[in-house]
DNA sequence: GCAAGTTGTGACTGTCCAGTCAGTATTAAA
DNA sequence: TTTAATACTGACTGGACAGTCACAACTTGC
């Protein structure tokens, strides 16, 4: 179908939108007709830079509910309304497609408990509790949890790997530095943080045997669900 | 090829051994050629359920490495020396196997830590350390592990997911009832246990960088390879 | 001997999916 | 206006893999 930008089809309409809508930081005037020429220095990113992103979101997503191997990078591509041709030619395969999105995710992760943890008390203690604060907040959204738990099952690919230990590093340095706290306060802490891995992905915040509420116990938030 | 008990070729000889070696409680003397039909009884078990067995034995070291959906049921099969079609003959599809190696698995882990536990001292905590000591022994074979984290992350099927709740019901209660130690405590412990699994996961025991070492403080064996 | 059951397989099929490529539409530069 | 670059897609391919089925071989009961 041709692309004109007066008489376009519904679906191209909300495409467009679908654009405006939920990537970070798109400005609609780009997309406009005017020229604003003088706008275009290096600062202004190429359409395709921002579809990156903008597909990484969506393939975050999408990953989340199957993990790499399970889902079809054309689920990702109808997410994010591209054809999977294009979603081939933005990212250097399906793997890395998948590894940005792991990329993504810890960083997002640290962003979160970066900011968490400053905001905290004075005490390291104090920090790292707003830290963990942070961390059940965080998994509201299950997405990032569930492609960190994806991303390390699927290790065995040398790639993955690499980026969940990078992503790891990024993480522990994080709260390290942040908080203060010692090294096994820190071990601690991401054992709770796999903990909360396992109460997700095996969806035991629905469940209220004594054996599931012994592990959910002080973690879920059972007015949440 | 035909099955003739006395010129074999050497592979069949070799599915012969592989019989009766890797069998948890495989008796030659079914094997063998003499009739001892006296032993027939109800508590003999059909070859074909032998063969369940066997391969679920090959299947959890298979899935072991690339979890569910990178594994091909050929895959298994060949490690088990026996044809696919056979495996699906005995197994409800791909997904009944698999189902029936993480329930194999958890309890053989069950089975591992009460063993542990029971041996341990007299007061809770010290029953506790003595099963933290058997899952760190447990994991020198990293295959439960591996197998447990590859089920956790497909627990987007149902029916695995089920086999997850199955098998961590499993583990808890039997942690909380060998060793008498409070929700908390035994919260701690599989908060731990899956601090383990993102250790074999992604490797960690083989760096030395300070954050590796941070998360494997006192865990990995750092004689052990 | 033969009949019935069990163990096991080769050869196939249908489907799904990663990745490619040639080509079109749109925009920017000259 | 032409030219070049960029954004984007439809239509295809080649391979992998879950699952099936008819059939072979062996065992056991009679």
């Amino acid at each position: 179908p041709a692309h004109s930008t007066l008489n376009a089809t519904s679906s191209e309409v909300m495409a467009w939108l679908d654009l405006t809508f939920d990537s970070h930081d798109c400005s609609i005037t780009y997309m406009s007709s005017s020229p604003q020429s003088k706008y275009l220095g290096p600062s202004i990113r190429s359409t395709a830079e921002r579809q990156r992103e903008r597909i990484i979101d969506h393939a975050l997503r999408v990953f989340a509910v199957s993990g790499y191997h399970a889902t079809p990078v054309a689920e990702v591509a109808a997410a994010a309304n591209v054809s999977p041709a294009y979603v081939f030619r933005l990212f250097d395969g399906k793997l890395g497609l998948f590894v940005a999105v792991v990329d993504r995710c810890f960083s997002q992760v640290t962003d979160a408990l970066t900011a968490g943890g400053e905001a905290g008390g004075g005490t390291s203690t104090d920090r790292l509790d707003a830290m963990t604060a942070a961390y059940v907040e965080l998994i509201r959204d299950r997405n990032l949890i569930l492609v960190q738990a994806h991303a390390q099952s699927t290790a065995d690919v040398p790639e993955i790997r690499d980026a969940v230990q990078r992503g790891l590093a990024l993480v522990v340095r994080a709260v390290l530095r942040v908080s203060g706290a010692s090294e096994k306060e820190v071990q601690r802490f991401i054992a709770y943080g796999q903990l909360c891995h396992l109460i997700v992905q095996a969806g035991l915040d629905d469940l209220d045997a004594e054996w599931a509420t012994v592990l959910t116990q002080g973690i879920s938030h059972p007015g949440a669900r």
